[in-house]
DNA sequence: CGATGGATATCGCAC
DNA sequence: GTGCGATGTCCATCG
């Protein structure tokens, strides 16, 4: 034992034997600590997919609302997980500490098999932050309903997400002649896919309103690719660059 | 200091001072090793986007490939993060610990000071094994190429990724009259966009082949939601129901 | 490097 | 719960 197992803040063991780990980790999942384990183990996952990972040494954390992260040393993405909302259990089976993850609806196991426990951590946390985030597709948005014109001379918003049978329109208006005018809004460069989404709100449209009525759809984005682009003159959409505030 | 630091497996500090921290936290980047950082702490990202969060306690991982992430209590998703290939830093700062973590193409920068640090952790990681994962969509495409009739009966397919205008077909092949078949594969339940695809593959082909040929266009997926269901019949494509290997 | 599409995507919101 | 679209999506693959 360390001189950290007297600090209600943390607590930390050193190649615990597999009981000691199962007491600590038991006991921290129980208190709703933030839970990380580091060591050689076995991973094997049945539920919307199935896998199963050899030995190895990786991270595992466990979150005090369910979640379950198994992380080597490679990758942004863990290896195995589990989301949120899942009950963790700490067990001993076959002279090993076991992580055993699950949930239902739909039904998913985590297990994660240790041969040797390096370290067991666990976190009393307390977050209340929430984090401020610019630069958005509701940025943009914001940007041209300040400043219509971006889009075209005389645009006039009328609507923000309005509903049509193909879904809401990120930006629904007129133009200066007054014809219906459709925004879709990306963030980034766009490929034919965001094509595909405007389409259907104009085609939906345009059975929805009048006969005679013109609609023009306009896709707003930083750029396009080529296939895209294609894809826009083939169904008489237009295009606007607009990048992200310097 | 505790037993662990004559170990080159693993090392842990438990409060240390800003100082102590970034020199171990130095010391393993350069070294290759996987790191943990627990503390309290703020954090400014400027990038693709742009964020700032405010103190609380999180748990920073530094990985050897160049990956950082930022932990809270809650989500599946690290609060902030570096993709693979970015050089950390360990630096002093106004009294403060920091972790400082950057990438070019596209220029990105992440920060976090910490106020107090309640653990750094650092491990010598190695993982070979590769992850074996079944119920994809790549099984699914098995399943079809070894019993054809599941999509229906004389079903022959001729190719598999076959190339397109519009992107590459899942299955390509013939029915039992000799006319075009075009499948696509998804391993749950659709919605509009994978129609969207079908039906650019079917309407690239009809362009590309010749004029009196006929094209089928095949859904293959466990269901559709009604959206999709409509927009199906709309083009006058067809759905099969597959599911997951029990 | 960009383009393309899959993913146990995750996440948030509307219904 | 399902449906739908955004994401600093990440990621592998291909050209």
């Amino acid at each position: 034992m360390t001189s950290a197992d007297g600090d209600s803040a943390s607590g930390v063991l050193h190649r615990p034997d597999p009981e000691t780990a199962r007491e600590r980790v038991g006991a921290a999942i129980d208190r709703g600590a933030m839970i990380t384990v580091f060591g050689r183990c076995t991973v094997e996952y049945e539920g919307r997919a199935a896998s199963t990972l050899g030995p190895g040494d990786r991270l595992v954390v466990l979150k005090p609302d369910g979640t379950a992260l198994v992380h080597t040393d490679e990758g942004q993405k863990p290896v195995n997980w589990q989301p949120p909302g899942c009950t963790h259990e700490a067990t001993l089976a076959d002279g090993e500490f076991r992580i055993v993850s699950r949930r239902t609806a739909p039904d998913e196991r985590l297990v994660v098999a240790f041969e040797q426990v390096e370290q067991v951590s666990t976190f009393d946390v307390t977050d209340r932050h929430d984090l401020a985030l610019t630069g958005t597709e509701e940025d943009l948005r914001q940007r041209i309903l300040d400043d219509p014109d971006l889009v075209e001379a005389g645009f006039r918003p009328l609507a923000i997400e309005r509903e049509t049978p193909a879904g809401a329109v990120d930006i629904y208006g007129e133009d200066r002649e007054g014809a219906t005018v459709v925004v879709e809004l990306k963030r980034k460069r766009v490929g034919p896919d965001a094509v595909g989404q405007l389409s259907r709100y104009v085609e939906t449209l345009d059975r929805e309103l009048h006969a005679d009525a013109e609609i023009r759809g306009f896709l707003v984005a930083p750029s396009v690719t080529e296939r895209a682009r294609g894809l826009l003159a083939e169904k008489g959409l237009e295009f606007v660059s607009l990048g992200p505030p310097e």
